[in-house]
DNA sequence: TTGAAAGCGCTAACAC
DNA sequence: GTGTTAGCGCTTTCAA
């Protein structure tokens, strides 16, 4: 069975496959007698439009790539909601490709997007192939990279120093007065490493750079990880006065996995997470972090791609620092 | 500036259009010699294909439809990483929709999935507008309809009862012996509704139905919203032996609230949750739940559509029943 | 306001 | 193994 096409829709209708367009895209270039023949013919043979031809023909595609590392992450999720939000209100379809942190598979999804004419990609992260810069610079469309900031930005660059949150985190443990401060953390990816080295020049700077405790294991951050790295510090002998998580959730199973093990939170162990989850504010105790803007991001990120491309232009390079907040709650007030 | 074409690279390597075009697809049809002189040509000229022009003239898109309610929860992040992970390794592109719990904007979406042309569509739920049942009905490509199970599939169906599901995690509780067993939820979306008819014919079962306690409030799942309706529910005087919530993110909130304001979990009260997440068990105490498949439906649905794609026929009607499963920890072992 | 002609960039089908 | 021809189904001119 064959399928419908603008041809057939314009010959019930009897008029030229063109008015059917019009009256498809701007109803009101076309009076209004050929219009309700139109839409009568497009509803009686279930007409749907092939978007492939219309891209072709136009030259536009509506379409925005979006490149995340994950997709089995909260923090990803709600960028990618709000970046949906704004973009789809607008009339864009949005395009989600995961890179699975590996960027030979991020050039891959660069490549496919721009084989899609996306009319504009907006990326996680600042680091990325040469080959994946160079066809990023070269294409002629709004390029946006999140979540660090860049020294070299290929054009947009909205972020936050994940180096100085992870040295705020430190520092405020350490003006709590502790000095044995682990670090927990999964996988580390650029960010989650960026976090560990603003660890390490805090406890540089207190002359505590021989006395650092690193608790890592090579996967997803989640709350069982946070219990395992804990349970694994305390076996072989660490015993910190305060931990610094990247990560919320390893703060939640760190924070179970000290009490199982009977010590209290804050009075033993203060313990400071990141990201400020929805949970982080609940949790009993309430978890400290650091909050980051992963909503507003997103936001900020689809508001620069619309407008560039309402301007039709490749926009000026800019770099926005969304900052972060530390955000002290009970578990680090003892 | 140009964009770069077919016809452009082949010039440059002195070929015909087709080879090129042969060369990207089925390279081991082409000789070695022209296949790198394609190759340095297709490179030295920075091309990327018009994927648009492709899916035009070979009217395949390698392209997937899936549909969502909401982004915003770690249900679908898994159930879509499972898509992802077997759909992209297939060669295929997965395009996610959001549609937001309503009807109307999941008719939208298919319209527009179906002007895309993709070769398949993959839905989370069974409650449909009518002309968007239709269109998928009258389509001839794979349907997948997903966590629940429909009394009329429009073509395969893998999904569980919601609402058994509701009356096992109910029974549980009655079997404890607890007769005021409260019921907690957000939005009443269909599932969320069906495991309420569950708990309700439980309590029915136990000649309980005059005893029912609910707290609702429209708003997503979350473990603030967890807090806020024990809190309420307390507030109003209101005191359950047991709470069955609908999702495990309530049930922390509600475990947290519990703790706070002098009610020991499971000595007081005992709690279940839905969807035994990651840290259901690595909570303290561990929470009970009801363990459902989000990860084996994704991997599931992409199976039966990659079987009916290489088939190239729409396939025949199924229904399966994923099932779940009752995960008794501490928090119900009082 | 409406239509005719031409073409977007690729691939299927067929020839050589 | 390689090329020629003829579209795929739309939209962009431009003319009426």
């Amino acid at each position: 069975m064959r399928r419908i096409t603008l041809d057939d829709v314009a010959r019930l209708a009897g008029v030229s496959p063109i008015t059917v367009s019009r009256v498809l895209r701007k109803p009101a270039a076309v009076s209004e007698g050929l219009r309700l023949r139109v839409d009568a013919a497009v509803r009686e043979l279930g007409y749907v439009p092939n978007l492939a031809a219309s891209r072709l023909a136009s030259s536009r595609t509506h379409s925005i790539g979006v490149i995340v590392p994950t997709l089995y992450n909260v923090i990803f999720a709600e960028y990618l909601f709000a970046l949906h939000e704004a973009l789809v209100d607008a009339g864009f379809q949005v395009i989600v490709v995961n890179s699975r942190y590996s960027e030979t598979e991020e050039e891959n999804a660069i490549k496919a997007l721009l084989g899609q004419r996306v009319e504009a990609i907006i990326i996680a992260g600042i680091h990325h192939t040469l080959h994946a810069r160079q066809l990023l610079v070269q294409a002629s469309l709004p390029v946006v990279e999140t979540f660090e900031l860049s020294p070299d930005p290929i054009n947009i660059n909205i972020g936050m120093s994940q180096e100085l949150a992870g040295r705020t985190a430190t520092t405020h443990l350490l003006e709590r007065g502790f000095q044995k401060i682990a670090f927990l953390t999964g996988n580390l990816d650029h960010r989650a490493q960026s976090r560990m080295d603003g660890y390490h020049a805090a406890m540089e700077g207190a002359g505590l750079s021989g006395r650092t405790i690193i608790a890592q294991r090579a996967s997803a951050s989640s709350v069982a990880l946070g219990s395992a790295l804990f349970a694994e510090m305390n076996e072989r002998g660490d015993s910190p006065e305060a931990i610094f998580c990247t990560d919320d959730n390893l703060a939640l199973g760190a924070m179970q996995e000290c009490r199982k093990r009977g010590f209290r939170v804050p009075g033993d162990i203060s313990i400071i997470g990141f990201h400020d989850l929805e949970f982080a504010a609940c949790a009993s105790p309430s978890l400290s972090s650091i909050a980051t803007r992963r909503y507003e991001t997103g936001k900020l990120a689809a508001k620069k791609v619309l407008a560039a491309i309402e301007a039709s232009a490749k926009p000026a390079d800019e770099q926005i620092d969304l900052g972060f907040g530390l955000v002290v709650r009970e578990s680090t007030s003892g």
